[in-house]
DNA sequence: TTAAGTGCAAACGCTTTGCAGTTCA
DNA sequence: TGAACTGCAAAGCGTTTGCACTTAA
């Protein structure tokens, strides 16, 4: 059993759940991805090392983690299928490139200035903050230098 | 014909469109209301006025007037449908509260300032910022003030 | 007159659910 | 052993689409 997977036993555990094959499958893929995933990109990882995993246990995993605060939710544009990540104990925001089609993810303090914006001076107590920036990332802007 | 009925036609036709009954009656709904609305919303609220108008037509009236950059879709969280508001010149950010479920709209700098740290930081152009942020709002975590 | 737009109904993609069978503790 | 969990298939929801009919310009 790996670490992760030891520290997966024990959220369960201590919210009263089981440890179960398909629960360890969907946790080892999102925990071993960088980037967000959709449940059928999991579906299809997990697949590979047990394929009767079904994709509604995928879905049912998915919500459970996301109910623990394992994992976190993100919707990158209308219509687009819900994406999964680790929910990292630092906040994160994406930025989404409308050239290469990249998302990229970035930590910084800025979620935190917005919480504090809002908490002095609109009284807000922020519990989540979801930012979605879509735009021109640093390499197409030079190479398409004729676009805005 | 009302004056946000004739912007309306100004931008239909200078983009090579019709003004039609169903896009007036659609505009008008949008145009008319404070909130966002989903499309469901919209087309009941334009079924009162006339009966005959489909829920297709709504959806394509939307999107037309998202191109053209009257309207404004967000994503106000997973797996619920989307909402369509008149896209104000000033960028605005959403602040969902969690006890009483209400959506406020804000407008301020602090769109711009994530637009200005990104580009000086990152090199990247932002061209839209979605912000949503969960919370409790003013009224509540006085109501509530035993929660977090 | 005729291309653009519409209503209708069917299909779509993502997600959830009911249920009977399985499995972890 | 028994409650929690799973696979399966069907249904759900918001949204899109093909097509024949209608309408604005």
């Amino acid at each position: 059993m790996t670490e992760s997977t030891r520290e997966l036993r024990s959220a369960l555990v201590e919210a009263g759940h089981r440890l179960t094959g398909p629960r360890i499958a969907v946790w080892e893929v999102v925990a071993g991805s960088e980037s967000h995933l959709t449940a059928e990109e999991i579906a299809e990882a997990v697949r590979s090392a047990d394929p009767t995993v079904n994709l509604s246990s995928v879905y049912r995993s998915l919500a459970l983690f996301t109910d623990l605060g394992l994992v976190r939710e993100s919707n990158l544009g209308a219509n687009e299928a819900t994406h999964w990540e680790l929910a990292h104990p630092d906040e994160q925001f994406h930025l989404k490139c409308k050239a290469c089609g990249r998302v990229e993810h970035h930590t910084g303090d800025l979620v935190t200035q917005i919480e504090s914006h809002l908490s002095d001076h609109h009284g807000f107590k922020a519990s989540r903050v979801e930012l979605l920036v879509t735009g021109m990332c640093a390499e197409c802007s030079q190479s398409h230098s004729s676009n805005t």
